[in-house]
Formats: C-alpha cells, sequence, structure tokens
DNA sequence: TGCCCGATTAACT
DNA sequence: GTTAATCGGGCAA
C-alpha cells in the first residue's frame, strides 16, 4: 500500500516538490489517480500569478505549503495548485494530468466521454473529471476529501518547457512520467 | 471604466 | 490550423 503523504512533503523548493510529484497518487471523494504531469510556478518567476503579489484570486497562495489554490482559466475551466515552501513565498506546482485509476465511471459521466486517455489530460480537463472547483480553494491536501499517497518505487521524470504561457517560457519547469499515454501532452525527445 | 490578455478546451474549416 | 466561449487581473486613460 502507498503511504500517505502529510502536507510536509510541501515544505521544500517548488522545483523539489514538482518532480517529486511525478507518480504520487491523488484522490478527490475517493476519485483520482497517478499524477502524470505537472508544473512549477516559483514565486519569482514572471509567468507565475503571484509574480504581482497577492489578489483576491491568488491569496491561497501567500498562505502556508500544502494547500490548494483553484482558480478559473480563460473565464470557463479550473486549475488546481499545491502551494510550495516557504509559507508566503506564494509558489505552486500546477497539476496538469492524472492517469484515471479510480472513479472511472463517475469522470466519464462528468466529462462525457469515453477515452480514459483524454479523462484527466490537462488542466481544465483533470479538474472536471474530478469535481474540483472554486469550492475547493484553500482546501488541505492531507484532509478529507483530499487524499494524497507517494510513489511506489523509482519512476522516470522527465522535463521540458511548459505550455501556454509567454513570459518565461525557456523555462524547463514542466514534469512528467516518461512515456506515460495519459500526459497532455508529449515530451519533445532530447536533440 | 474600458480594453487586452491569459497556467484551456472543443468544435470548427 | 483557426476560433469561440467567458471571466479576473493589469494597466492606460
Amino acid at each position: 500500500m502507498q503511504k500517505r503523504l502529510s502536507r510536509s512533503f510541501f515544505r521544500r523548493s517548488v522545483h523539489q516538490v514538482a518532480p517529486d510529484l511525478i507518480g504520487a497518487t491523488l484522490l478527490f471523494d475517493g476519485i483520482g489517480g497517478r499524477i502524470v504531469e505537472v508544473e512549477a510556478y516559483h514565486h519569482t518567476d514572471p509567468a507565475a500569478h503571484s509574480y504581482r503579489g497577492p489578489t483576491e484570486r491568488n491569496v491561497v497562495m501567500f498562505g502556508p505549503p500544502g494547500y490548494v489554490y483553484v482558480y478559473r482559466s480563460y473565464g470557463i475551466h479550473w486549475c488546481v495548485n499545491l502551494v510550495c515552501e516557504p509559507a508566503g513565498s506564494a509558489s505552486a506546482v500546477l497539476l496538469r494530468a492524472i492517469e484515471p485509476t479510480a472513479g472511472l465511471a463517475t469522470m466519464r459521466r462528468r466529462r462525457g466521454l469515453a477515452d480514459e486517455r483524454l479523462l484527466c489530460a490537462g488542466p481544465g480537463r483533470l479538474c472536471e473529471a474530478l469535481g474540483i472547483t472554486r469550492k475547493q480553494n484553500g482546501f488541505a491536501l492531507d484532509a478529507p476529501p483530499f487524499a494524497l499517497f507517494g510513489r511506489q518505487g523509482t519512476v522516470e521524470v522527465v522535463a521540458g518547457p511548459r505550455i501556454g504561457i509567454t513570459k518565461a517560457a525557456d523555462k524547463p519547469w514542466r514534469y512528467g512520467l516518461k512515456g506515460s499515454p495519459f500526459l497532455s501532452k508529449k515530451f519533445s525527445s532530447p536533440a
């Protein structure tokens, strides 16, 4: 059985936590799966929501590590982030893709989709499948309805540029499980 | 106050 | 490849 992770897992730099989350299992109300793709957003990063200081939307990022920051993307989708160390620094990891392992039927119903590979392949899709909305903004990750479990064994993590940003677009702060068919987008092969 | 842009996605041509 | 849907933040006026 996998070990349950406490919020102390997030008391490290976002650049350490992000790759370590690949292979971990996230459940919300018992629904979810294995994290296969994330992106790191450091508070000194112009692409981060927290870069220009706290607002009504991003205030959770300025709180303690181990909590979830949920925001509305393009006025349509929800995206979920996990706040990292140190408290008040406003760095977070964006969850971008999950390999569905629990609650497949519910996820298919919510997404109106049969293809398992597309249920959670993208930050907006992931939130729709798991049922995460603004209501969960500020929730703790290590308490119900959330549950996080550490990965078992070793995994091969690949890195590359983040998706959909224009600022600091060259930084290789997107991490994924090598070869996973559940990524939102393939990682380009090394040159 | 108004306008532009964005950590996206699905449905177009 | 292109575009609409739709809302919060940043910044100019």
